[in-house]
DNA sequence: CAATTGCGGTAAAACGTTTGCACGTGGTAC
DNA sequence: GTACCACGTGCAAACGTTTTACCGCAATTG
């Protein structure tokens, strides 16, 4: 009983037209007769024609799928980017292509290669945190495909990109921790090279000397963002010469596995020693012992935003292919939301 | 400097011989020469030759591209079967287009359609909460797009699913909390129409008869997921004649909800009253006062298994298009978790 | 009245690939 | 010497759509 999908040349040879004329009157073309829209229109719906978007993909050069890569679906910071991403496309008629690089170069690298030959008319990243190479994304320039950088961007030179101002966010978190009398302040940040992470240890050192503090640079250190990389982290903090009472950490994930340590150190979490963090996850109201207070990054609107930069991006390529020296970078402020004492 | 991309024809005209020859040179066809074949490849890799996936696609009304729809990426469960679904499309050569419901009925229609025009191979679904309606569903059987439900399933008849055996979950989980004592055992249940929320139920009756214990119907009250639907729920439950000292939940959401609302009303969780719940997520290990114990349900087997049938089906309708009268009904037990003491 | 314009429509090319079929050339078998 | 086969290759159709070019006819314009 597998019925053939219904044709535009189905419709022509029942009106006895040609199929071109069909064409043209599903898509309200101004030169064709209203008797005729309307004859082909009313047979269209009996027969339940739907176009062919393969057809249609395969005759315009455009998929209308923008495909997404990020590094972990299960961080709820990106599972809320996505949704940004999905809303914004869906509402200019794009599809989502989804691929998570599971923070793995590799992976990253064969997802972009599926995505080209899927033919993706345009592609948002957050990158992996162990990419260190960036050809991948060359290779995309070279075939044309823009690119939107979202939140984790790399160190490169001529790209697009939407992410947040870490600096103001860490300054604002570092002078929280100030004002309520911190005077040692320990920072666990991420892998080096992540843009992120020298954004934040800009932040921090900002907010030292803007406060007449001592930058002290053994107590910024940094974390691989797994479980033992904060563990050793926590544990140089902890027995580094200037005793920090509060600690900074790089997002939510970290600070939670931090206090996890510092628990079981013995130590009292948010009387001994303090923490402050990033994300504004939902996952720390929950929690026995929440950070202080955590810097909203704004996910979804960082995803909204980078698609609808590259929706744009897209649109240009088309019309004029020069003129592509002008650089989307979009900084949106952070901000630090103290978490209420229950 | 738009390099239009190598073509087969292209490579045709510099080696001089047909398209044809080199579409079955690139194939390894058995009927070319050797020698062609070599020069064939060689210069496909010096032009940088990449098929045009569109044009392929169209070519074999196949997009490999399968289609997922599911409530909500930022619950965990589902962020993490997505995982499982992906990684096994790619190790079929499959690519993932996302779809996510918002749990509104209304979306997952647009969705259903728009995967449909996109010419998706097969759909893989975990329905929304509040979609009540099948006809999205029966029409995609019309066009002969294959579907699996996973773990929200409808209740229809002849469909593929994989689920979660809630039954002998909760028959763990209601047995674990009489073993501890508990006599009076309350169940905050999800959405009546879920198939999940009636085996729960039937799952916890079991349990209690089994123990020769009486069932109350008064003791199990339905939420529909929302902060304020477990608020009411709970509310119900503890003015309830026989004041529960334990409570199933229908998942760990659901659990820290509930959970807040006693510490609220100043019972002393785990102690007053206990609770155990479904998914086993690992944010109730950061919890202040996490559940006793969780059933695990396997998200990421879960979205493997329906991958795996869903290709096996896609491949099915080419071949043999009727014996379709075999459904799969996968079931995955389901496991209590015992939460650690700390 | 001739020239232009607008309308309603048709014909055909193009997009890049796969694939069934035919063709030619050797060689082998009878 | 004819018939057949295997091999290597080319031709052309097909997939469904959009779009360019064009055609005939009527109405408008100068």
């Amino acid at each position: 009983m597998e019925q053939k999908p219904t044709t535009i040349k189905e419709i022509a040879k029942r009106l006895n037209i040609s199929f071109s004329t069909v064409s043209r009157a599903l898509h309200n073309h101004k030169n064709i007769g209203v008797g005729t829209k309307l004859r082909v229109q009313q047979m269209a719906k009996e027969l339940n024609y739907e176009p062919n978007q393969t057809a249609i993909f395969f005759q315009q050069r455009k998929t209308f799928t923008i495909g997404v890569i990020l590094p972990e679906l299960s961080e709820a910071f990106f599972s809320t980017s996505i949704t940004g991403i999905e809303d914004t496309a869906e509402k200019n008629k794009y599809t989502v292509l989804l691929g998570q690089s599971h923070d793995s170069e590799e992976r990253e690298i064969k997802i972009v290669e599926t995505m080209k030959n899927h033919r993706v008319d345009g592609i948002i990243i957050s990158i992996s945190k162990n990419t260190v190479n960036y050809e991948h994304f060359e290779s995309l320039r070279k075939y044309g495909i823009p690119v939107v950088f979202f939140d984790r961007i790399p160190k490169m030179n001529e790209i697009h990109y939407v992410a947040c101002n870490m600096i103001s966010g860490t300054v604002q978190a570092v002078s929280y921790l100030i004002k309520k009398g911190h005077r040692s302040i320990g920072m666990i940040n991420g892998p080096e090279k992540l843009f992120a992470s020298q954004e934040r240890k800009d932040g921090y050192i900002q907010a030292m000397t803007k406060n007449r503090l001592k930058f002290d640079p053994s107590l910024v250190v940094n974390s691989d963002l797994t479980l033992e990389g904060t563990q050793l982290a926590m544990e140089e903090l902890l027995k580094s010469k200037r005793k920090p009472t509060a600690i900074v950490t790089f997002n939510d994930y970290v600070a939670l596995d931090a206090i996890q340590f510092a628990l079981k150190k013995k130590k009292k979490v948010n009387k001994d020693i303090s923490f402050v963090s990033f994300a504004n996850l939902p996952i720390s109201s929950y929690s026995a012992y929440p950070p202080l207070a955590s810097v909203e990054q704004h996910p979804y609107i960082q995803g909204q935003k980078a698609t609808e930069i590259l929706i744009e991006l897209m649109n240009k390529t088309k019309q004029d292919p020069l003129q592509a020296d002008a650089y989307y970078k979009i900084i949106i402020e952070s901000q630090l939301i103290p978490h209420l004492k229950k």
